[in-house]
DNA sequence: AATTTTGTACCGAACGAACGGTACAATGTC
DNA sequence: GACATTGTACCGTTCGTTCGGTACAAAATT
């Protein structure tokens, strides 16, 4: 087996339990790895694992999300597959973020950079799709926060509701309100 | 010292280090007690603790969200306190919410039922002030959900960005945008 | 071709530290 | 004197981590 094979029972690990809640032993058992093994593959520890895990997802957000995004295709088609694959990162909302899940724990300041960068590229890929549009800047980069909000928001309402409905409502109608409205110079950007 | 002026402390204790990020001892030397003291308050340990932020925090929200929905001011200016109630809570958005940081840590299962009943209470609590103006009750439900949605999901946003704008910039807008549109059969719920 | 060396993957056992929690006597308060 | 409150010292368990060492296959040397 090698170390990459291992990292997405890593992350659903970690999905579950969060950063404190995955112990070694859990980790351990799940992997079907030896706590020394473990190790092996990760001299950092824990904090590696996470990093691992990280690493992992980026990629996967390169893939599913910021590539669908600089396809030739429509505005509405390129942002309806980037939430495709947000619904599939997400197994449809009964996976919670990553990185909510990080930001909550104890593990914050460790891994905050790297969690912070991930945001902000994420966002800028919206943004330069609203950018290329026409669309001013200032309100690109606004209304692309609003999508990563409205993502992080529906997710943990799911989890909290335990009702996928709210994540599913939300992904079904961000492309339409991410393109709605664009190259003019509507400054009533509505959220509600 | 009463049970009671301790609360704040383990609020914010576990608002910085998640549920299992705060240790007794962390929480011992932070409110000023020894460990015997604290389980003479709570017998029940770490998660008396919880239970008891849990319901400090109901009537934070009773006091702060849903009285100020129910003044006999107009609609906007109701939500307008709210959301200055939310801006309180959440001191402008520096502090997490406890909702997603017990969802995301190991105690997930414990409070979820808690979790999920003050969630719906909040969400309700909104809906039923936009039903009162006529709005149909399905969109009201769901524009009342998108408003937690915003809310929590700038939370995440501010927090991971480690920048208050995304937050100060939700609750300054949604006002507006949940009084928008009231006692028309305009479905077209605008989120971004 | 046979043999040594190297490297990778893995494991059981143990480490000190910290965990959540408790027993009990001392202290304070009414 | 009764009772709530607290500090000290401790419990067993689990934490993340490390050690010493095995199995085995690929590579290098003879």
């Amino acid at each position: 087996m090698t170390k990459a094979q291992h990292i997405p029972k890593l992350l659903q690990l970690f999905r579950d339990y969060g950063y404190d809640g995955a112990t070694l032993s859990k980790i351990s058992k799940e992997v079907g790895l030896g706590k020394a093994s473990l190790y092996h593959h990760f001299p950092g520890g824990k904090d590696e694992m996470v990093e691992a895990v990280l690493d992992y997802l980026e990629s996967e957000t390169e893939d599913k999300i910021l590539q669908p995004l600089s396809s030739n295709e429509t505005v509405l088609a390129r942002f309806e597959k980037m939430c495709d694959g947000i619904g599939n990162i997400f197994d449809g909302g009964k996976q919670p973020c990553i990185f909510a899940v990080l930001l909550m724990g104890s593990g914050r300041d460790v891994f905050h950079k790297k969690v912070e960068m991930l945001l902000r590229e994420w966002i800028n890929a919206i943004a330069l799709v609203l950018i290329a549009e026409g669309l001013d800047k200032n309100l690109a980069v606004e209304r692309a926060e609003n999508a990563v909000i409205m993502i992080e928001g529906a997710l943990i309402l799911s989890q909290g509701l335990n009702d996928l409905e709210p994540f599913e409502r939300v992904i079904k109608q961000l492309p339409q309100q991410l393109s709605e409205d664009l190259s003019s110079s509507n400054s009533g950007v509505k959220c509600i």
